[in-house]
DNA sequence: GTCTATACCACGATAGAC
DNA sequence: GTCTATCGTGGTATAGAC
């Protein structure tokens, strides 16, 4: 965390406590003791307790736009996508653990943002509707519908940022390769 | 909703709120607006704001103790009883959609409750890992860490209230159906 | 860049009339 | 059982000294 902003420092620690409490229950007066400051002086940095949840919130969702757009553009099999989708979710999430939560769970309370936060969203999860129907179409994965294979997928990985501190060590590639069986191969022993 | 006493129309309404902005956000006189009433008159029902999250919370992580211990006392296999644990998260979301975002997400802002609920989490977790660990140990279930096992299956029951009320007709069994297909077997097509 | 002081407003909750 | 009025607290944010 060397050369950090003094702005990107408040950022990093409101969303940790934005993870403990949520958006709305964490106060500048919070923040401000967290950091040794007195609340006033925050606004020396930020402009509004809005933009800092402005900031966490769109930057991780950019990241996985540009992620998907990388994944989309690529000639793999469906299930290579699903994979890279998946090692997508465990990198950034492992990276932003505590932006996760705000991405997930304080994103209503987004003002002038709330709009683009939205088509982000929706854009992804039809991007990622549209490769699981590919790869139906293709006989690489069951006929089942794809609305609900994206909603247990996805809201698995959206809550990966729970979970990844949880573990001792983290081993990021092993924990990529665990989920990737469990969610694409199930969890049923085959004979 | 009929000789629903104005407590419980109370506790409902707030449920909704709830899941729209988050306890914190959510004041009492938005409350006592969308009830068409002031927010004193709240008072005469129930004895704070406090209160109302405690009764959405505990009535619905009782539910789901009950239906585990029911689960764990039964003689199935472990496959069954993941059936019928899928099964029980289908039944009581649907039943609570809005009191669920409350028990996922506001579980924090409890106070006197706070204990009691975090004990109830953590023996459900438990017995759903130990049925996890009975499965592989039966050969039922493949030898993955049960710990991700359980966090993927896990997260995506828990946020099955997000999804349910998107479906424009709820088949529920066929949710149930599918739900354990794929959380059970997998994506992937079999040949 | 941090501080003290404070403006202004909304919060949960209570008192007491009707 | 609902209302008006209000209390005490604490919210975001600004002004201006240092």
């Amino acid at each position: 965390m060397e050369n950090e902003t003094r702005q990107e420092e408040i950022i990093r620690v409101a969303a940790k406590l934005f993870k403990e409490k949520g958006y709305s229950a964490v106060t500048m007066r919070d923040l401000a003791t967290t950091m040794n400051m007195k609340a006033a002086s925050l606004y020396n940095h930020i402009s509004s307790k809005q933009e800092i949840l402005e900031k966490i919130i769109m930057r991780i969702a950019r990241k996985f736009s540009v992620g998907m757009t990388a994944v989309k553009s690529s000639n793999d099999s469906c299930i290579v996508k699903l994979k890279k989708i998946i090692a997508l979710h465990v990198e950034v999430s492992s990276q932003n653990i505590y932006g996760m939560a705000a991405l997930n769970h304080d994103w209503m309370h987004l003002e002038a943002q709330l709009g683009p936060y939205k088509k982000l969203r929706s854009d992804y999860e039809n991007d990622f509707k549209e490769i699981l129907k590919e790869g139906i179409a293709a006989g690489e994965i069951s006929p089942i519908k794809p609305d609900v294979m994206m909603f247990s997928i996805l809201t698995t990985l959206r809550s990966l940022y729970l979970w990844i501190p949880k573990k001792e060590v983290i081993h990021l590639e092993e924990l990529t390769n665990n989920l990737s069986k469990i969610l694409i191969n199930g969890i049923i022993k085959e004979n």
